[in-house]
Formats: structure tokens, C-alpha cells, sequence
DNA sequence: AACAATCAAGAATATTTGTTCCAATAATGA
DNA sequence: TCATTATTGGAACAAATATTCTTGATTGTT
């Protein structure tokens, strides 16, 4: 019964460590201190590293249970691809309170499967998200006298809650809507001073790619919430986030999208919380009443 | 003159996608999506995956000036071993930052924020909804001539998910909406055998509440998606989901509500597939590809 | 000191893996 | 429609890699 994730090699290791030979001891050394190497590296290029035989990393795997290097070899790999900790710990308690049902294909476990699914989602989120573009995106929305938010199909969720979310921090906003078919004339009348915010999805909405892309030729600042550095969205936009969908996977969620589109909400109501008390004390000029 | 890091591949991908062929397009975009399994795989297996040929998977690597598909795996491998320094210095980060009381109130920490609230309502869901209600919805929904989804405000966004999946399921779907304030009429329109689907969270909308409790009250089967089972909704419903939302918080998301809602459609799609074969059911795949 | 037993080294082997080449197919333009 | 070009599929090949096995060395024991 060899290890099955990184954390079980590593007691595996410490618990067997005194009863192995002196080479196989400095193997295990140096597996515990350099696991990338072992991970990424052929036998002979580790063993060279290590100082030793080819031979002795297959008896040094062979001493963890693996039937080979190249067995043990998987669960250094595992580690680099497993989430940061906190989410993993996270999901692994949700595996083991739900471990009664055999968990085939009963839709309890398509819900476990959509929990699950969707917290690597998030997990995957605030990976990619930089702090820069979200910064930006909040001094656009922030600033803007008026909001326009523009989505279709699937992704037009996001755009409602958009709308009503960023309506509820007494922004000007715009739910753009192609009913009528007057949606290139409403793209339009976007003033170079306004905001567009697009999201979309493959495959990509034309009505939504064209309008941001006549409002970025236009002058019009585009946000783009968008899942791939090759979305079209991202020519035409001043801000884009890209979520990296894994289309592996059947039915994709807007579940990242929303946690995104919330944050920025959240992020921006602070930001004009900032701003207005500035404002007061300095009273100026006033930008929203203009109306 | 090939890329030397994951970034710099990323923008040489983005750069020449438009130049590519069509199978080295899908290549393109299977690598940024899944840059994990690039890293790691054989290009026998990662070939497999994409489903191409592995000949194609060197000819793309070429198209990006490596010399054959290893040297580009260098790169997706340093990405691997960056991120996962990376990840240490924000482990030890986050720690750091817990510590000295609590998280700082900077953007990139609301977006932290967000995604772990985002993660505790997850785990919250999966407690609280049980698999009776589950498959008594799923039953519902796979065995109506027609679906009726309601909300508003808040809510809407999960109404406008679940009419446009349970759509792709091809299931007759009807989003209502209460335009020209003829909610009440098109309510009263809907038939015994049909099914109405109402999300709605405090504070509850009054036409919302209305239109279940008119429904249920003429042996319509109502189905609600709500936040505590002291909602009027849970008692005008035949299965009712309380997903109990905090109030604490200011800004209450829809990830639960909207992993919920798809899990409800996926099983609802398993359900149909298992039971009616003709239907040509678990249309999904084709059709996210088609349209 | 001699024997036994474990361990390490290094070559040989069998397997896997990346790459190349050529035929088949699809796309393009006349 | 035909000819030409680009693109794709698939198999054959060559390089590399992991593993095994045998020989030699070292250690510990009687």
C-alpha cells in the first residue's frame, strides 16, 4: 500500500527513514529537500544529482512500496499541481463528511461533484486575477458616470447581477439588452467617458465582441470578464480577466464569474466610500448628479 | 527565438493564434486551458486528451519556434515550479496577515474575501440540501411539458442560468418576466401538469411570493429556491431549498443558489438520458459546440 | 579470520517516449 | 471541375528512459 499524495510519502518516508541503508537514507534526504526536482527529473539526472545509481532511486522506491521510480515519481508531481493548501484541506474535509453513499452516480454526488468542481474554480480564480487589472477595473467603474453592461446567452447572468449590484451602489447603470435588435445603435451612444462591461464566453457572442470592439475603437474604456487570453474580447479591452475555463468539463459554471463580478462590486463600493468622504471636504465639483 | 517563460509563451500563443491552422487554434487553446497537463503529460497522452494526433502536438511546438515538443514542456514545467514557490510565499503570506489580526482592507483581499465566503456557502450547501428534496426536484423538472422559472432583483441572475440550461437540455423552458406588469396573468396561465421554479431571498419579492402561492394553491407543483425555512415560499412549495443565506453579511452572493441550480440541471440531464433514450438526450457537448 | 548477508555499482535489457516521414484528406484558387 | 497547396492522420524509427540482473564490495558476526 504505497502513498497516495504527497503529505502520506512524507510520514511514509519519516517512519521508515531508520531502518533504511545509508544510501537510501541520503535518498530520502534528499527527496524531502528537493521534491521539485524529483518530481520534474529522469532517474539518471536525480541520481546524478543525488550522488548515486540509477539503480538505487528504483530501491529507494521500491523501499516506499511503489512498484517503481516512476510510481513514486506521480506523487511528487501531484504536489505541484494540487492547490495551495487551504483549499485542498478544505475540499478533503468535504470528501471525508460525504464518504457514506459509494458516490458513484447518485445525484448527491452530482452535487458533491458541482461543489467541488466549483471551488477549484475559485481556487483558480484568485490565482489569476492580479491585483493590477482589478485595481484598474475599479477606478474605471468607480469613475464613471455611467456603467453599461453587455452579456449574452450564458454569461448574461453575470451581467444581470451586474446591474443590479452595481445599481444598488447608486451608480448609473445599464443593463444593455439586444431586444429589438437596436443593440449596435445603443453600443452606439456610448459616450468615450462611460464604461462598457462585457462578458463572454465561448463560443463568443458576436453582438457582444462587436460592441467592444466599436467601443474600444471609439475611446470607450472596455472591462472584459472573459475565459481566455484568445478570447476576442481581450483585443478590444482595456481591462480583461481571463478565467481560463477548463472545457473538459461539460457543464462550465458561472460560479468564478460571480465571485469576481461580487468582488468587484464590493471593491468599488469601497473605493466611492473613499472617495465621497474626500469629496465632502472638499466639495468642488460634484460628477453623478448630472442627470 | 522561442519563449523562455510561461508569459512570454502565453503572449507568443496569443500572438500567432490568429495565424494558425484550425487543429493547431484548438491546440492553442487546450494548452492555456489545461497548461497542468502540458506540463506533466506525455505528448502520447496529452495528445489523446486534446484529441489529436501526437505528430500535432510537435508541429505546434514548432509553430512556436521550440525545436520539438520537449523543449516547450520546459517551459509549462517552469511555470509549474514558479507557481509553486509562488504559492509558499502566499501561504506564508496569508498567515502572516492573520496574525496581525485581521486581513488588511486592500482589493486584492476583497477578492480573497469574496472567494472564501464564496467556499464556505459551498460547504454550507452541500449540508443543508437533502437528496430527498433533490430528487424530488429533478423528478419534477425531467417529467414537466413545460418549466416556468421566476425571480426577481437579487435573484434573477439564478432564474436566467436555469432557463437558459434547462433550455440546452431541450426541455421546454419559459423564463417569467414581469414586464408590462402582466406577471399575474401569465402565473395564472400556468397548467396543473406543468412545473413552476421560484428563487427568491429576503426580502422576498411580493410577486414572486404571489405567483408561487398562487400556483401551489391550484396544484401547480412549485419547486423554490430560497434561504430559510421560515421563507413564505417554503410553504407554498412542493420542494423547497433553504440554503440559508447569512444576512450578516452586506453583500450576499449567488454561488450556493447558482451551484445548486447546476446540479439540479445535470442531474436533471442524467435523469432524462437514463430514462428517455429517444429524446437524444445529453445534447450538451454537441450543442455548447454548435452554437 | 572466515563466513554470511546486505548493499552498491554498472552494464544489459525491455519499455516507453519523442520525432520524423509519407500518404491521405481537406482547403484554395483558377 | 481540376490542379495546387496546405493540413492532418498514422505508422515507423530512433533516442531516451526505467528497470533488472549480475558482479563486486563492504559490513557485521561467530
Amino acid at each position: 500500500m504505497p502513498a497516495t499524495n504527497y503529505d502520506e510519502l512524507k510520514q511514509a518516508i519519516t517512519a521508515r527513514y531508520p531502518a533504511l541503508s545509508k544510501q537510501l537514507q541520503g535518498i530520502a534526504r534528499f527527496a524531502l529537500e528537493r521534491p521539485n526536482e524529483l518530481a520534474l527529473g529522469t532517474v539518471a539526472a536525480i541520481a546524478g544529482s543525488a550522488g548515486v545509481q540509477p539503480s538505487a532511486m528504483v530501491r529507494f522506491a521500491n523501499a516506499l512500496d511503489f512498484s517503481g521510480f516512476s510510481e513514486m515519481q506521480q506523487i511528487f508531481r501531484g504536489r505541484l499541481v494540487e492547490r495551495s493548501v487551504s483549499y485542498r484541506e478544505r475540499i478533503e474535509q468535504m470528501r471525508q463528511s460525504k464518504r457514506n453513499g459509494g458516490g458513484a452516480s447518485g445525484p448527491a454526488s452530482v452535487l458533491h461533484q458541482s461543489v467541488s468542481d466549483a471551488i477549484g474554480e475559485l481556487g483558480h480564480l484568485e490565482e489569476t486575477v492580479a491585483a493590477a487589472q482589478f485595481h484598474a477595473a475599479i477606478r474605471l467603474l468607480a469613475g464613471a458616470p455611467q456603467i453599461h453592461v453587455l452579456a449574452q446567452r450564458r454569461a448574461f447572468p453575470v451581467a444581470c447581477y451586474l446591474a443590479y449590484a452595481l445599481g444598488q451602489l447608486e451608480l448609473r447603470t445599464h443593463l444593455l439588452d439586444s431586444v429589438g435588435g437596436m443593440l449596435s445603435e445603443s453600443v452606439r451612444g456610448i459616450a468615450a467617458r462611460e464604461v462598457l462591461l462585457v462578458i463572454s464566453f465561448r463560443n463568443y457572442s458576436t453582438g457582444v465582441v462587436d460592441a467592444a470592439a466599436d467601443c474600444h475603437r471609439r475611446g470607450v474604456p472596455v472591462i472584459a470578464i472573459t475565459d481566455s487570453p484568445l478570447s476576442p474580447l481581450k483585443a478590444n479591452a482595456r481591462v480583461s480577466f481571463e478565467l481560463g475555463d477548463d472545457s473538459s468539463r461539460p457543464f462550465r459554471s458561472l460560479v468564478a464569474p460571480l465571485c469576481l463580478a461580487q468582488a468587484l462590486v464590493v471593491s468599488t463600493g469601497h473605493h466611492l466610500a473613499g472617495t465621497v468622504e474626500k469629496r465632502r471636504v472638499v466639495p468642488a465639483r460634484n460628477r453623478r448628479t448630472a442627470a
